[in-house]
DNA sequence: ACAGAAAATGAATGGTTATTCATTCAGTTG
DNA sequence: CAACTGAATGAATAACCATTCATTTTCTGT
C-alpha cells in the first residue's frame, strides 16, 4: 500500500488537450467496433481509455460531438493520405493511381476496426444529416482528383473508349464493396485479394498501364 | 363518443398472427430508416404501425427479435427474388446474368428505406454475429450461383482469359458499392445509372454478350 | 515550497426506454 | 345470447445511460 511507482500506472495526466481526444477517439472506434454503435456508451468508451466517466463530457462536451469527431477523424485520415498522393511531384498518373490503390487496401485503412467504424456511421446517414455533410465535402474532392487522373492516362495511352468519369465512379464503388466484404466476411477475401480485384477492374479499361496480378 | 364506425379506426384486430408480424418488420424497417438503428424505439415501431405499445413483445418477445426478423425478411426478400432467377428454366445464362443485374437495380431493392437497414445491420455484423450468421447462408448461395452463370457464358463466348469466381467476386461488389451510392448520395447516382455502371462492368468481361448502355 | 490554475474523478441526478401484466375488447362457439 | 378464447392495450416498473458538478489530484510559475 505504499506509493509505488507503477510504471503504467502513472496515467498520463500530463497529456495535451489533442492527444487526450485522440485518445478518447481511438478508444470509440474500438467500442464501436466492438459493439456497435448503439451499443456503445460512456462508460464503454472511458473504460477502454483508461479514464474517468466525465471526462468525455469534459473535452467534447457530449457524446454526439464525440461520434461527429470520430467520423471526422476517420474520414481525415483517408483524405489526407489521398492528397499526399495526389500532391506528390515525383509521381506520374499511373504512378498515382497505382498509389490511391495501394493506399486503398493497406492496412492502416483495411483495419477491420475503422472499417466498422465507416460502415456504422454509413448506416445512419440517412437519419443524420451530420454525418452526411462530414463525407459530402471529401467524396467530391475525391472523385474529382481521380477523375483526373483516369483522364490523363487516357490521353496518353491509346484508350478512344474510356470514360474517365464512369470509370471514377465504378473504380469508386468497387473499393467501398471490398471493404464491405473485408468487414463482413473476415475469413473470405484478405486485403491483398481485394487489391488484385480492384487491379483486374483497372486493367480492363487501362491495359497498356495495369496488368492483372498473378491470380489465384 | 359514441360508437362510430370510422373506416380505418376498425383496427385490424382479425389479422392472422403472420399478417401482423409483417406489419410490424415494416413499421421497423421505416424507422431504421428514418432514425437509425440506434435511434429506433419500442414506442417508434409501435406508432408507425399504429398499434400499442405492448404488440411487440407480444410478438416477438423482444426488440432483439423484432430486429434480427426485420434482417431476415429483407434478406428473405432479396435471395428469393435471386432464386427464381436461378431457376427460371425458360432463361438461359445470358438473360439469367441480364435479370440478375436488372433485379440488384430495381425499385424494390434499391429502395433507400430498405438499403438504410441493410448497412445499418452491416454497420453492426462485427459485434453482432448473429446478423452475420444470418448474411452467410445466403451470401454464398448466391455467389455460387452466380459463378457457375459466368462459367456457362465463358464456354459459350470467345473468353479464354476471363475467371469466373474472380468476375463474381468483382461483380458482388460494385454491386454492394453502387447500393451505398444509392443510400449515401441520392442526389448523385440513379438506381438506372447505377445499373449502367454494373453494365459497363461486364460488358468489358463479355463484349460478346453484353454492350455498354448509351452512356451520358 | 507554495498558491493558483487546470485536468480529472465518480457519485448523484434525471431523462429515456424495454419489458411486464392486469385489464379491456373482439370474435367464436354451443 | 352467454361464456369463452386469445389478441391488444397502455400504465406501471425497472434497468440503463448521458450528463452534471463538488471534490480531488496534478501541474506551472514564482
Amino acid at each position: 500500500m505504499e506509493a509505488i511507482n507503477t510504471e503504467l500506472a502513472t496515467a498520463p495526466r500530463a497529456l495535451s488537450k489533442q492527444a487526450r481526444r485522440k485518445q478518447l477517439i481511438e478508444a470509440t472506434i474500438k467500442c464501436i467496433a466492438d459493439k456497435g454503435l448503439s451499443g456503445t456508451t460512456m462508460a464503454d468508451v472511458t473504460q477502454q481509455a483508461g479514464l474517468s466517466l466525465g471526462i468525455v463530457n469534459l473535452h467534447f462536451q457530449s457524446k454526439e460531438k464525440l461520434l461527429i469527431e470520430t467520423m471526422r477523424y476517420i474520414s481525415e485520415e483517408y483524405t489526407s493520405g489521398l492528397t499526399k498522393i495526389f500532391n506528390d511531384k515525383n509521381l506520374n498518373a499511373e504512378q498515382k493511381i497505382l498509389a490511391h490503390i495501394h493506399f486503398d487496401f493497406s492496412r492502416k485503412i483495411t483495419d477491420r476496426n475503422k472499417l466498422a467504424v465507416w460502415f456504422a456511421f454509413w448506416g445512419e446517414t440517412k437519419s443524420r444529416p451530420t454525418y452526411l455533410s462530414i463525407c459530402a465535402s471529401y467524396i467530391s474532392e475525391i472523385a474529382s482528383n481521380l477523375t483526373e487522373l483516369f483522364a490523363l492516362l487516357k490521353q496518353q495511352g491509346d484508350y478512344e473508349q474510356v470514360d474517365p468519369e464512369l470509370v471514377c465512379t465504378c473504380y469508386t464503388a468497387l473499393s467501398d464493396g471490398l471493404w464491405l466484404d473485408l468487414l463482413v466476411t473476415p475469413k473470405g477475401l484478405k486485403p491483398s485479394q481485394a487489391q488484385d480485384v480492384a487491379m483486374h477492374y483497372l486493367s480492363t479499361q487501362f491495359p497498356n498501364h495495369f496488368k492483372p496480378q498473378a491470380g489465384q
